[in-house]
DNA sequence: TATGAATGAGATTTCATTCAT
DNA sequence: AATGAATGAAATCTCATTCAT
């Protein structure tokens, strides 16, 4: 592992733990056995290394996802596939995950951070998640939903979900079962078996 | 206005749009037009305020989503007047709602901050669903659900909704129309109308 | 007890236990049960405060030394009682003694306090020893020393002994007779028996 | 000399003329002429700083002192040599030298700094003492005497000498003589010739 | 006599960032 | 590429003191 990606995986671990404000380039450094100069030489400064490290793992989340919808045979699995994709990627990624929370659009660390580009790269999973809403629309599986704010629900409330099991002491990860089985009870035409 | 509640709704107004870091002492001094000693005076510390901030903020809702609800003449209704008062409050208080966000337990801001005090308000909230759900089931207007896992869900889409209003370029105050019917949808046993 | 002394008793713990600068007026005011505008309202402030605290107890010391003295029949015995007097009033304050170490001209705290009137107060102590050292060698029981010299001497090792017994970890209150026997085995002209 | 060396330097200095309390970071920093988060960079805080400051000044001191009881014959010399290496360096280091009073464990000065490793370095003085002691009552020049706490009053009258010349009214460096005379006639078996 | 709200100077400490090596 | 000395802005918090009641 190069020193950069030494420094961009301590930096994940790190945001993820103690929140923007909370995490120093001398934590950085440190973790990633390197000197803290060397944060600044290749990122820059702090928010620019707070949204590589949050752009680099949505990108890889969303190959994940897009890999693991081909599956997909109508458009209700679909949605019920993203949802299952997007929570296991999560719980794969517990200890990093949290700073791509932190640095998403719907974040409330740091609001002046500008996350133009990674609000681009979140528009592309609500995207995702509308196409698969027409797709169940045309082929039956889905009932009629106003698509752009239903696509906008789905994905808050798995937001929600991630904030619960990851944030609060309310959840545990058995709770995105139910995460699931909610959408779809919300979304489908016919009735649960 | 005593000087302690000026300096408290400077705090709520401030904590709302810079979050917790990005609020200073003084930013919240010199809003509330006095001397910044008195900040810790009145309240002690940063972190103290910024919980009574959101102390008081959720016994104020919690007070007007109790009185909403007793219209409510089954589990299905209560469990949508809920959500309607939920979101209506937020949007009656568009300007300071956001510091509730920021030391609610769903929040990422701050992460080492004790949440308990906090929490223990969020959980009779979260009761409140239950009851609404289980009075549900038993009067035949909700499908068998799971209650604990189902109230954080219905906990979890509204938050979810709040933040991409509140938080996301994504949002408008339009798409809570749709988390009501979202919710809807999922828990009720006789078809939409 | 008035108010007044209530405060100056609270002030003498706490300087004696904290020290000048750790000791702060809301401290006393709350030690004392008193409100802390009460404090400057009587001593004005800190450091009158803290004056007052020590005169008071110089005060005390000296009247109970000179009675002691009164019984002493020749030059070395009034020299012993007056160390011993000296070292059992220490003794007998412990809580609040060390009050009057920090603002004795001899103390390292507080570099800058304007020690002029205690140390008049401290001048007379020294006085006191002179006066015995001529006595005794007048009356032959003290051999040829330089007065002024051998009484800042004699007050010196008085003042090492108390440090070390209340404030360095090597003291305990066993070292006050080996203070006694130190000094007289110095002075004397005859052998101790 | 080192920016390093520039600030212990300094800090020396001040502490040893405005006390700890009375010296600011700002202050040590503006005299070293660095900036002063230089001075958090290299000692941490200001007691990690205060407290380092203290204890190269001792370990100095041992070196001068163990270096000049090589010439002592018997034991009475011994303590003799001791005391006069000790107050020497005193009048040598005049300026920064209560700085080490400040940070002794003798000391009344910030009552509550943690002076355990400092408290060591002074132990081994002590123990120099006693060793001193020893040898003279085993080759006869030194009187019986209880050797712990008559080496702890050699060192307390020597510390109380130096607070008589260094911070109170009464002393001048000519005390010093009598010092040594008044430590010599306390200890002696052969009278003063 | 007694209270405590109100002030603001000033202290320590943290930390992103720059830059010479 | 890599280091870490050096900078200084900015934050929080403390606390003596004043003053109206």
């Amino acid at each position: 592992m190069s020193k950069r990606d030494e420094i961009l995986a301590a930096a994940q671990a790190l945001f993820a733990e103690y929140g923007y404000a909370g995490t120093t380039m001398r934590m950085i450094a440190e973790r990633a056995g390197v000197a803290f100069g060397l944060v600044s030489h290749y990122f820059g400064n702090k928010e620019k290394l707070f949204l590589v490290a949050g752009h680099e793992m949505i990108d890889a989340m969303l190959a994940v996802i897009r890999q693991d919808m081909q599956k997909a045979e109508n458009g209700l699995q679909a949605v019920d596939i993203f949802v299952a994709s997007y929570l296991s990627f999560t719980l794969a990624n517990r200890a990093t995950f949290p700073t791509l929370i932190r640095c998403s659009p719907f974040s409330d660390d740091n609001p002046h951070l500008d996350r133009q580009k990674i609000g681009v790269k979140f528009e592309e999973l609500i995207r995702e998640i509308e196409a698969n809403l027409r797709r169940g629309m045309d082929d039956g599986t889905i009932a009629r939903v106003p698509v752009r704010d239903c696509a906008l629900m789905i994905y808050a409330s798995m937001v929600g979900a991630v904030r619960t099991v990851f944030l609060s002491p309310f959840g545990e990860p058995g709770l995105f079962d139910e995460t699931r089985r909610f959408i779809l009870r919300s979304l489908r035409t016919t009735p649960e078996v």
